[in-house]
DNA sequence: TGTACATCAGTGAACGCGCGTTCACTGATGTAC
DNA sequence: TGTACATCAGTGAACGCGCGTTCACTGATGTAC
């Protein structure tokens, strides 16, 4: 049973990730300040350094918690169909997230915040969506061309050990596809370019989707 | 003939947009400090304002620099080849530009500056390297199959007058794949994913030219 | 060509502001006997 | 069950720092006569 103490702690961290969710929102990673996230919450900006060692700790933090979001929001998707719906329907449960969380997108898929490097912590995490992807990719009975041997070894080894090697390419690209698109979406590229966004984006998936052989 | 003063005003307003590019890669956009700028350019960091009336104002310089030198670089690759060539050769200097220049790639292709909205004088800019796919799309001789009416008619009117409609959806997805791929590949999303990452660009640029009929 | 005035680049001081992080402290909570 | 001590969350003041922007100024450059 936990104590009160270890049950404050857990709340308290919650809400420090929460209100650094809302600065997030409003100023970018970049921009994201301990002493604003602390005035959210109510408390001292010293009283942070109980909870994270520094800033860089809490952006990742954030990091791991977006990675796990989009990851969720694509393995919660993955019921109920076969083939290329199935693997519409996460990639359509990707963009949704992306569309109700674009700070948090942004953090994890757009330019890196400069200063900051990445700790290995976020691996994990950020191998969900494309695990999702993949086994998708790897239960088709469509057609699949071979890229021949030179594409195929451009690939790293043991990346995807589940995966028809022929089939491993277009897997990334697909997976490109969709971030970019998403992030095309987002960042403003298709104003004035693409009018029917849900139409689009469905084609593109469907696309990629026979590209890997669904 | 230009006055001395119009002369080292252009001069000056060069030297502040280099120290500004040099500053863009070493801190980021968000963090891109006047101060800074103007302590590399050596002079007072009140005198920025005889230049650029506003931090923002630099920053739209700098992006619109950005666009027209990605934009001059596909330009100056589209020459001498044919077809698919010609398309791969437009792809790879777009990628050999974003490689030379990731701290302005990611202004323009990265997630946006929060806090700053890019004017409309960005626009023209913005679409040179689009500009050149479709010419080149334009001229191709290969199948095409058109993904249908709903799909044709996503896509904005008037934005691609020169290209038959039933392409327009696999040019704007080639076009977001270009930048989705050269983004992934600079902003680390590749590492321990992609081992040779000229072999696997050149073919995501040939598979993506294909579909639009090269 | 020379003079009188207007323009404008750059200076230096100042404005009010926010930042990350450290440190000695108080008081509540938890633990061992 | 009660007491003595250890742990730890949160406080408040301070550190040294950098930021964008305004403003009155000096002195060089340009223009009209």
């Amino acid at each position: 049973m936990p104590t009160r103490r270890e049950q404050a702690r857990v709340e308290t961290t919650e809400r420090i990730l929460a209100a650094a969710r809302t600065q997030l929102a409003e100023v970018g990673a970049a921009a994201l300040s301990l002493r604003a996230v602390t005035r959210e919450v109510g408390m001292v900006s010293s009283a942070v350094y109980r909870y994270f060692p520094s800033r860089d700790d809490l952006l990742t933090a954030l990091i791991i918690e977006a990675y796990d979001a989009v990851g969720e929001a694509a393995e919660g998707a993955d019921v109920g169909s076969t083939g290329l719906e199935r693997w519409v329907a996460v990639w359509r449960a990707v963009r949704r997230w992306a569309h109700a969380h674009p700070a948090q997108y942004a953090l994890i898929y757009g330019s890196p915040v400069p200063g900051y490097a990445a700790p290995a912590d976020t691996l994990p995490a950020a191998g969900r969506v494309a695990a999702v992807l993949v086994r998708i990719a790897a239960d088709g009975t469509g057609a699949r061309d071979d890229p021949g041997p030179a594409v195929r070894n451009a690939i790293a080894p043991d990346v995807l050990p589940e995966l028809d090697p022929a089939l491993a390419p277009a897997a990334i690209a697909a997976f490109t596809q969709l971030f970019g698109t998403v992030g095309f979406e987002l960042f403003g590229q298709y104003k004035n370019v693409v009018a029917d966004r849900d139409v689009f984006f469905d084609h593109v998936a469907r696309t990629a989707g026979r590209a890997c052989g669904l």
